[in-house]
Order: structure tokens, then C-alpha cells, then sequence
DNA sequence: CACTCATGTTGACGATGTCAACATCCCGGC
DNA sequence: GCCGGGATGTTGACATCGTCAACATGAGTG
């Protein structure tokens, strides 16, 4: 339903003054209203977050949104949405730092760079993986996403398995194995339970895990 | 909608009559509450769980539950807490039922009992590491129970160590790769991600992680 | 220039968490 | 045995929330 074409805005506001109709009545108030829930989960976790909050923040009237969003979860899963997009981009940033790196070390940085954007937007996070946001049909775009991003793990892990730097198991229960540890990890720190003067930072212990992961899992290959 | 049979209260309640003053008006309204509210959880996810709605399932004005917690937070943390003594009982079950086990199998065996518990209560096991549940120092019950847990599987990483069957590592990094890994594992399952074809089910997978990680660790440790 | 459709507003409804004031009734001390 | 106090439960109210229906406005097209 709608187009959802107008994705960004980066405009400098006043510098492209007469372009394309950048005032109806608000400019452009589905991306206010993303941009006032993200800073509102920056601040304090989801749950916190309100639809007439949002639309207070964007100087507008309660149900304004209702002409942008179906309803709450519908502005929930665009934000989720842009969440993966984000998650994707770090791991691919992180990829990019590092192009000479082997199939297995390849896999050891994608889970470095999932968890670098987990612990960075914590309340982000934690509302990409709510209630049922995913998995429910319902969101196209959103499940397209988080497929995009889990597909960046399956390919590495595919990789990994061809190369023979991991045991010959069926690649989608390796990508789980990959997956539920990340996640862990992330989800673990976001509740802040890894805070603990006996642990070094979660970015150090995604990495040391990984190289040991990787290594355990490679020694035990044949 | 508003079957809410009122599921329990088990006490025979004349039954028991005499004994520790338990019967002002309602007979046990704390304890109806809480298994009103584990009779939701287990249908609806959570988020859908009013205490009014649990005030009218028990039977009783919405405010009378102020009489026994002091708000829903405090509420959600007593539920938090059960549910943390749910997940250590079936550790510990599972270990019982193989009491011959070596160290680093108990330590499998542990995960497979958090696994177990994790999917067979999926919206107590969320609502467990729920916004920030834990790690508020405000329910002291709750962190115990917590502790408690989480104690098992450290001991057992503890001991696995010690046995030599495990990687010469800090302990507290050992026991977080572990426990990132299972919860990880249980959070995917209870978002519905890991309902695939191509792939067994969770319990087959959590058992299979274990025997995996743990060997391929094993192997890794000289 | 008029029409139309997207956008935004007002006002309302039911539900929720929570507070203050009031009612009830079990219990231990006289 | 009575009685007064404190634990328990109730009524009524308030602010807030998600959402709906009816209405206003204004931008861009014919």
C-alpha cells in the first residue's frame, strides 16, 4: 500500500529552497516522524514511544500520522525496516576494511561488524527483533530487509563451508549456529548483562569469540 | 475475548484451612494474579497483558492489585522471577536424568534444559529479558534468581575447565560464549525465525550445537 | 480558475496505569 | 467477648494512549 518512495531528505532545508515541493503542509512528516522515533529509542528504550509523542515531536496533531502509518506497529516495522538496512551496512563497512581477509576470517568480521551495530542502537535493535515484528508477512519491505542482512551471513558461511575452512555441515544449521551466537551476544549486552568488571567490552568479546569459534570449528573440520 | 476462566488457585482452600493466615478476602490474590497473568502469557505474547485484565480474570477491581505490587513493573519482575526459577529446574531436571554425564557433557546438558525451558515458554521467556528486567538492582529477588541460573552453567564451565576439557580461558568468557549462544538460539526460535524447512527442529539444534561447540572446543584446547 | 485528492485538524471513544478517599473485615489485646 | 487497627478491597477520577469519523486546507492538474 502507498508507494513509500521518498525514502530520504538529506536537503539542507533552506539551500534547495524551490525544488521539489518540499512544503505541502509539514515537508516531508513520514520522515519526521522515523527521525523523532529513532531519537526517542536513542534516548529511552521502546515501550517509551508514542504515537502522539512522535507526532508532538514533528509539530503536528495526533493523528496526522494515521495519513503515513496504517497504525503503531506499521510506523514499528518502518523503523525495523531501517534498522536491518543499518545492520547491513555495518557488517558491509566492516567487510570493506579488511578485502584481502580468508573465507573463515570473512565470517569472524560480519559477526564483529552485527554486533558493533547491535550495542551502537541498542533500543533499535531490541525493536527489530520485538513482539513478532518479523516473520509476520505483513511487512514486505521489512522481512526483505532482515533477509538481505541474514543473507550477508549465509553467504559468508556458504563460503566458508566450500572452502573447507568449516566442517562439512548443511549450511543453513552453521548459519543458525552463527546467528543464535551473535545475537546472544548482542541481545546479552543490550540487557546489560555482560557489564561486569570480570568480562572485557562486548566489541573485544565478539571478537576474541569469533577467532575462537572460527578456529574450533576449523580445527575440528576433518 | 473474555473467556479468562481463571485458570487455578490449587489450594483446596478449605483444605488448608487453619493454616498461615492466607484467607483475608480473596483467599490468595497475589498468587491468582500471577497465574493469571502466566495464563495469558501463555497464550497472548506479552504487551497484551493489562493489569486490569488480570484484576478482572482474579475476579477483582482493577485497583486492589496496587494492594500487592506496586505497579506493573513490579508485577512483571514477581512473573521474571518465577520464570528464572522455571529455567533453573529444568537444568537441573535434565541433568538428573543423566547422572553419569562428564563435565563438558553436563555442560551441554545444561544448554539443552535452557533450551527446552526458553521454547516451551516463549513469552515468559522474553518477558524474563524484557525491557531492562534485569540488571535493575530495584527487584533483588529477581536478580537472584537470575544469578542463580546462570550460576549452573558457570559452575559447569568452571568444572569443564578444570577437567581439562574446555580451552584454558577465563572462565567468565567461556560462560558468556556459552550462554550467548543459548540464548541467542532460544530468542531466534521464539521470534519464529527459526521455523524453516531446511532446518530441524530447535530442540535437534540445540542438542547438536552443544555436542558440536563442545567438541569442537575440546579439540581446539591443546 | 475550479476540482480533486493528499494532507492535516478537531473531537470523541474506549482502554489503560495509577492516585486518593472510602469501605470491609481478620486479628490480637483488653 | 469485644474492639480498634491495619491489611485488604472498592469507587471514582485523571491523564495518556491508540484509533476512528467528520471536517478543513491547500497544491497541482484539467
Amino acid at each position: 500500500m502507498s508507494a513509500y518512495v521518498n525514502v530520504v531528505n538529506i536537503n539542507g532545508v533552506g539551500t534547495v529552497s524551490a525544488v521539489q515541493g518540499e512544503n505541502y503542509h509539514h515537508g516531508d512528516l513520514r520522515r519526521a516522524l522515523i527521525d523523532a522515533a529513532l531519537a526517542a529509542l536513542a534516548e529511552n528504550g521502546p515501550g517509551t514511544l508514542s504515537l502522539r509523542g512522535l507526532a508532538r515531536a514533528a509539530g503536528v496533531s495526533a493523528t496526522a500520522v494515521y495519513r503515513h502509518f496504517a497504525n503503531k506497529e506499521d510506523l514499528l516495522a518502518a523503523i525495523a525496516t531501517e534498522g536491518f538496512e543499518g545492520l547491513s551496512a555495518s557488517m558491509q563497512q566492516r567487510l570493506e576494511r579488511e578485502p584481502g581477509a580468508g573465507r573463515l576470517r570473512r565470517l569472524v568480521i560480519l559477526g564483529e561488524g552485527y554486533v558493533d551495530y547491535a550495542i551502537a542502537h541498542p533500543a533499535h535493535y531490541r525493536l527489530m527483533f520485538g513482539p513478532r515484528m518479523l516473520a509476520r508477512g505483513e511487512y514486505p519491505a521489512l522481512a526483505a530487509a532482515a533477509a538481505h542482512s541474514y543473507g550477508m551471513l549465509e553467504q559468508a558461511v556458504s563460503d566458508a563451508i566450500t572452502a573447507g575452512e568449516l566442517p562439512a555441515m548443511p549450511e543453513p544449521v552453521l548459519s543458525t549456529l552463527f546467528w543464535s551466537w551473535v545475537h546472544g551476544l548482542a541481545m546479552l549486552n543490550n540487557d546489560g548483562l555482560l557489564a561486569r568488571s570480570d568480562l572485557p567490552g562486548t566489541n573485544e568479546l565478539s571478537h576474541d569469540f569469533g577467532e575462537l569459534l572460527a578456529n574450533a570449528l576449523n580445527q575440528f573440520r576433518e
